[in-house]
DNA sequence: GTCTATACGCAGATAGAC
DNA sequence: GTCTATCTGCGTATAGAC
């Protein structure tokens, strides 16, 4: 499927020069196709860009939330696998991560809707799971909508620095910040002992 | 001045609508002058981009830095201090951080190097006082390097979802960002009480 | 489905008058 | 210093042959 290749191709130019800065010509190239080609699959570059992102936040979503909402496991578990799972596709799936930018001004309308639609189902799944903990007495947090942007800015923050080879491999990444995460969640001095011991 | 306001009104619009969808003509038109004008302020559009970028970089290293490098007071009090100025900035000078993300591919090589050596003096910085509440015992944490990046990417990530008005004010959120960061780095699983309190 | 050829506009940038 | 006018190239997108 030519479709897909586009798309991998156009997602690495947009990642290494910006999507303003990549022009239908460059992606055709990267392909070894014309550029005339290049409409015959998509109606305009907009749309190869909607496309790589919808495809990813779709995966994302689909290898996260189940897991998230998955309530026959604790908190402090889910949240363990959430940052295992969130850290491993912006490792391996950066590029279309990074693409998530020009979202904003690239996009029309309807197609940021889409988008923020996928966020937003991530985004509450992880509150839920935090909402649960602080219930059950697994979790204490001050204020849960503002605990769960800081984790959340902390995982996307990871595909911003982290390259391989590194003084650390992806897995001892992942370790620490499941670490430091829970220790976001479990205050101690808001009281309350948990139930489930975190670490 | 006229350069400043130049500057002021291309970063809004590099801000809304991204860098490389807003043209010379998008300036100009915006500030009252000719595109010709421009050019007797700055070389090109992208001298434009650099001055902004290291215009406000240079004002966040002053305004962090030497509260970061300050010995006579306390780790903890200085990163409640970071924190606090961090986030102001985060908030006041929107515009000019976001044209942050072209750096990577809008700047030359020597404009990147600048950009990045900004950075990278408030990043050893806030690196330095973590190791330093170590030695004190004020802090415990597993990986000093990690958890530099995670504090740093908690703060950088409120500028992307902090709006005014909402249900907190920047004071309050300042308050809990505080609290939060400090209970990344003190972690009482790994061993030692704090010295110094930080609650 | 893929190509070549091309329309058309807007981009960055410059010349030169005032 | 600011303007009008203009150069030149590249951008998106389309027409129409094979």
């Amino acid at each position: 499927m030519l479709a897909g290749e586009i798309m991998t191709k156009a997602g690495e130019l947009f990642y290494e020069r910006g999507y303003g800065a990549t022009s239908i010509r460059d992606i055709a190239e990267a392909v070894g196709i014309s550029s005339s080609t290049m409409y015959h699959h998509f109606t305009n570059k907009q749309e190869v860009l909607f496309a790589i992102v919808s495809n990813f936040m779709s995966d994302f979503v689909e290898a996260t939330v189940p897991g998230l909402r998955d309530r026959t496991r604790t908190p402090t578990e889910r949240i363990r696998d959430c940052v295992r799972t969130h850290l491993r596709f912006s490792e391996e799936r950066r590029p279309e991560l990074l693409v998530g930018n020009p979202i904003r001004y690239a996009l029309n309308a309807e197609q940021q809707r889409t988008g923020i639609g996928f966020q937003q189902t991530y985004h509450d799944a992880v509150r839920e799971v935090i909402e649960e903990g602080c219930a059950t007495g697994e979790f204490q947090v001050e204020d849960i909508d503002v605990t769960t942007m800081a984790v959340l800015d902390m995982l996307n923050g990871v595909r911003e620095w982290f390259r391989r080879p590194g003084r650390l491999t992806l897995d001892e990444i992942i370790g620490r910040y499941q670490k430091l995460v829970l220790g976001l969640l479990v205050n101690r001095r808001l009281g309350g002992r948990p139930r489930s011991p975190a670490g």
